[in-house]
RNA sequence: UGGGAUGUCGCCAAGGGGUAAGGCACCAGACUUUGACUCUGGCAUUCGUAGGUUCAAAUCCUGCCAUCCCAG
C-alpha cells in the first residue's frame, strides 16, 4: 500500500511541481492550501497579494484538479495571527527585527499542519522548499541539507524543524534547480509555471510593515530621538518600529557621508546612528536553539553562520551557555548582527542547528570575555 | 549704525570668463519567501536679486536684498 503525503500548495509553482513530482514517485497525494488570514481583516485592499489570495487557491486547486487528487483548504486564520502576526508585532514593538517566515514554518506549517496531517492518517507532509533532509545511520538523526540549487537554498528558514518534523516531511525539491522545476511545471501543463516567485511579508500590503503594525494595534508609533554614538541628538525618528540595525535609507537626515541605524533602544525610544564600521561585531549570543545535526552541544565547534536570509555564512566558533543559550565568536567581525533575526550554523552543507539572535557582543581578546555591546 | 564675511538642488559642497562635479537625503527599478544591506537609474536650462561689460558670465563690474561675525 503506497504511502500517504499532504502538500502545503501555496498556488505557486514550487510546490505544485512538488505534489506533481510526489505522484510521480507513487505516494498517494493530497493537497491542501493554508487560509491564514482575509485581506480585508488586515487592511489589505491590493488583490494581487500572492499569499492566500482566492487566485492563489484556485491555482493550487486547478493543479491539483489537473493532476487528479484531492484538494483541501485548511482555515488556520486564528492560529496565524495568534502566533506569526501577534510576535512580528510584539518583537517590532519591543525593537527587535523578526523574521516572520520562520515563525510560519515553525507554528503553521511545521507545526499546526503536521498536527492536521496525523488526524486525517496521513504518512508525510510535504512543501517546496528548496532544501533535502536526510537519515544519517550512524547519529540517528534526520539532517537537514542544503539544497541542490544554492542560489534557492532555504535551509535558513528550516532551522526550527525538530526530529519529528523532518522524520515526517518530504522535500521533493532539494535536489532540482529553480529553472528545471519551471521547465518541469511547463512540460506538464501547470498553470503557474510562470507565475513570479513570492516575496515580502505575505500578510503586509506593498513592503509597508509599519502600516500593518499601526494598523493592528491601533496606535501610531511614537518618534523619538536619532542619537549618535556618543549619545548627541541629531533629530526626530518617526518611531522605533520604522528601522532595523543596518538600515541606511528612510532616516531623512543628511550627514556628510552615509548613515547607519547602530542600534535601538525601546526602552528610551531612542534610534542610535554611527557609520559603516559601528556595525561590525564580533559576536552574539542567541536563545531559542534548535539543534538538528547533533543533539547538543557539548563542547565548543566551528561552524559556519548565517545571521540573515540572503547573506553569505561567516566562520565562526559557538559555545553553549546556560539555560540553552549559544554565545557566537565570529573569526572575523561581521556586520549589522540583528536582534530578533535567526541565525542558523553550518557544517558544510549540513545545518547543525540555529536560534534567535538575543544580542551582539564585541568580544574583547585581551581580556577574553565577552560583553554586551550597548545597554 | 560702522567694519568684515557669505549667498550654487531639501542639506553639505566643487567651480574664479567658455556653456552647472561630487556626497547626503529623496524617488524609481533590480536583487530578495523577513526587515535590511547592495546595485542600477533619476534628481539645478540654472547659480540671492536687478542691471552692466563680453561673441560668451555662477564666474568680472554696480545697485539692492538676505544671513552671519566683530564693534558700539
Amino acid at each position: 500500500m503506497s504511502k500517504k503525503a499532504m502538500v502545503a500548495m501555496s498556488g505557486g509553482v514550487d510546490s505544485s511541481v512538488a505534489a506533481s513530482i510526489l505522484l510521480d514517485q507513487g505516494f498517494e497525494v493530497c493537497g491542501v492550501t493554508l487560509k491564514l488570514f482575509s485581506n480585508s481583516d488586515i487592511d489589505i485592499t491590493d488583490s494581487s497579494r500572492t499569499c492566500c489570495s482566492l487566485e492563489d487557491v484556485e491555482d493550487a486547486r486547478r493543479v491539483a484538479y489537473k493532476l487528479g487528487f484531492e484538494h483541501y483548504v485548511f482555515n488556520f486564520g486564528t492560529h496565524f495571527q495568534n502566533t506569526v502576526m501577534e510576535r512580528f508585532v510584539c518583537e517590532y514593538l519591543d525593537g527587535r527585527t523578526p523574521n516572520p517566515c520562520i515563525d510560519c514554518n515553525r507554528f503553521i506549517k511545521f507545526g499546526k499542519l503536521i498536527d492536521r496531517a496525523d488526524l486525517m492518517g496521513q504518512d508525510y507532509i510535504a512543501t517546496g522548499h528548496y532544501a533535502r533532509i536526510k537519515y544519517n545511520t550512524e547519529t540517528g538523526r534526520y539532517e537537514l541539507l542544503k539544497a541542490k540549487d544554492r542560489s534557492k537554498d532555504q535551509t535558513y528558514v528550516l532551522y526550527s524543524l525538530t526530529q519529528s518534523e523532518l522524520s515526517r516531511t518530504l522535500l521533493p525539491l532539494g535536489d532540482m534547480l529553480k529553472s528545471e522545476v519551471r521547465e518541469y511545471a511547463q512540460h506538464h501543463g501547470l498553470v503557474n509555471a510562470e507565475k513570479p516567485d513570492s516575496q515580502d511579508i505575505c500578510f503586509v500590503s506593498d513592503g509597508d510593515y509599519a502600516r500593518f503594525i499601526e494598523f493592528t494595534t491601533g496606535k501610531k508609533s511614537e518618534p523619538g530621538d536619532f542619537v549618535d554614538t556618543e549619545g548627541n541628538v541629531l533629530g526626530r525618528h518617526k518611531g522605533i518600529i520604522h528601522y532595523t540595525i543596518g538600515q541606511r535609507r528612510g532616516i531623512g537626515i543628511s550627514f556628510n557621508g552615509r548613515k547607519y541605524v547602530v542600534d535601538k533602544d525601546a526602552k528610551t525610544n531612542t534610534v542610535v546612528l554611527g557609520d559603516e564600521t559601528d556595525l561590525y561585531k564580533n559576536g552574539f549570543i542567541a536563545d531559542n536553539v534548535n539543534w538538528i545535526s547533533i543533539e547538543q552541544l557539548n563542547e565548543p565547534m566551528a561552524v559556519a553562520v548565517k545571521t540573515r536570509y540572503s547573506q553569505i555564512e561567516a566562520p565562526a566558533t559557538i559555545y553553549s551557555g546556560k539555560n540553552g543559550i549559544v554565545s557566537v565568536v565570529f573569526d572575523e567581525p561581521q556586520r549589522a548582527v540583528t536582534p530578533g533575526q535567526a541565525a542558523v550554523f553550518y557544517d558544510g552543507d549540513k545545518v547543525v542547528g540555529g536560534g534567535t539572535i538575543l544580542k551582539s557582543t564585541d568580544f574583547d581578546f585581551t581580556r577574553r570575555i565577552a560583553t554586551p555591546t550597548r545597554k
